[in-house]
DNA sequence: CCTTGAAACGGATGACTCATCCGTTTGTGG
DNA sequence: CCACAAACGGATGAGTCATCCGTTTCAAGG
């Protein structure tokens, strides 16, 4: 279960790769090992000797980003007002997944497939589900809402701002967010 | 411009082929076109010279559905109250998208990239343009709103329900139309 | 500094998919 | 019945994928 540590010329390789699918990721590129692998001058088995499959690869291109997303969710998790902290981790989520082309192939996955960020997409699962938990306590949120909604809901949306392909990055940004904002219309309780 | 008319065993083929894509697509397989040809058991030539894409064929297969939700449209367009219109029309497209995993592929593509589809297409978008120009003569909608802003969120929301993959279609509709639901809330001005 | 074995490397390769080309067959109007 | 255009279909070359195995590199112990 653990990891023994890496050799040293093999670390620097998986770097190499990890930062040559990083570019083929935000130029929207498909991660394909044998290609990833002649840009970054490695030899295919070694790619594929780290990484099993383009998933897995992925998985691992968008795990910091996932990571910070966590800690925005537990930053939230102090916010005193229920509806700001869930508001506040929802603009968050979504900020993410448009920003970052890696994440919602992740977020959209089933969360047992996930080798690399299964752990990861747990935690913010429960912290979401906190957040939620306590918007229903205060009765502050629809209450036939539930987690395995928001999920795909959220998923949704930036599927929604996405499909605008024209955009840049930065307004497909903006424009998840006003999408947020009418679909918590649709679920805010005064 | 015009179709010069299909020999018979042409048309017989044709038809073949459509059926085999359509079983495929209700399968959930991808349309590999040299696929379908074997298992419709017509040469690979025969498959492409009819459909130079997968898409064409996609496309082909979406067609009739996208034809019934078109005369859904217009029946809309004949509802007196603005708001139940347009309510009533987006349910239809939710329900059509989530009942026939042919047709969001075909949504989500951009119009101009459709060579069967995209006059059926660009009239369903006329009507449903009108649709939103009486809601939002009348007032009961959020002003902002526009019919670029509509066609991505159907898409999401479809999109939504659809990751629930354990569920089977029936039940994806239901989902869907809840989540139409709560967006429409976000959307209504009384 | 040298040895040695395990760890990692990389590219050649066979399996597989894709889409075209072209020789053959079939339908149809005269 | 003929002739020709239309349609057919499978063999094939181009391209992608992922594995296998002989070679190289690292690093721990002498």
């Amino acid at each position: 279960m653990s990891t023994p540590p890496l050799r040293k010329d093999a670390a620097q390789n998986r770097h190499r790769i990890i930062e040559t699918a990083r570019r083929y990721v935000d130029d929207g590129k498909s991660l394909q090992l044998n290609d990833v692998a002649r840009t970054a001058s490695i030899g295919v088995a070694t790619v594929y000797r780290h990484f099993p499959t383009p998933e897995a690869l992925l998985e691992t291109v968008a795990l910091p980003t996932i990571e910070k997303l966590l800690r925005r969710a537990e930053h939230s998790l102090a916010e005193d007002d229920p509806w700001t902290a869930l508001r506040e981790f929802l603009a968050a989520a979504i900020e993410t997944m448009l920003t970052d082309p890696a994440v919602p192939p992740v977020f959209a996955a089933a969360t047992d497939a996930l080798e690399v960020t299964g752990d990861c997409k747990r935690r913010l699962a429960t912290a979401f589900a906190e957040l939620l938990a306590r918007a229903h306590a205060a009765g502050v949120i629809d209450p036939g809402i539930t987690e395995s909604d928001m999920i795909p809901l959220m998923c949704g949306v930036a599927y929604a701002a996405n499909i605008q392909s024209t955009l840049d990055p930065t307004e497909r940004a903006t424009l998840g967010l006003r999408y947020l904002d009418l679909l918590l219309t649709g679920l805010h309780r005064p």
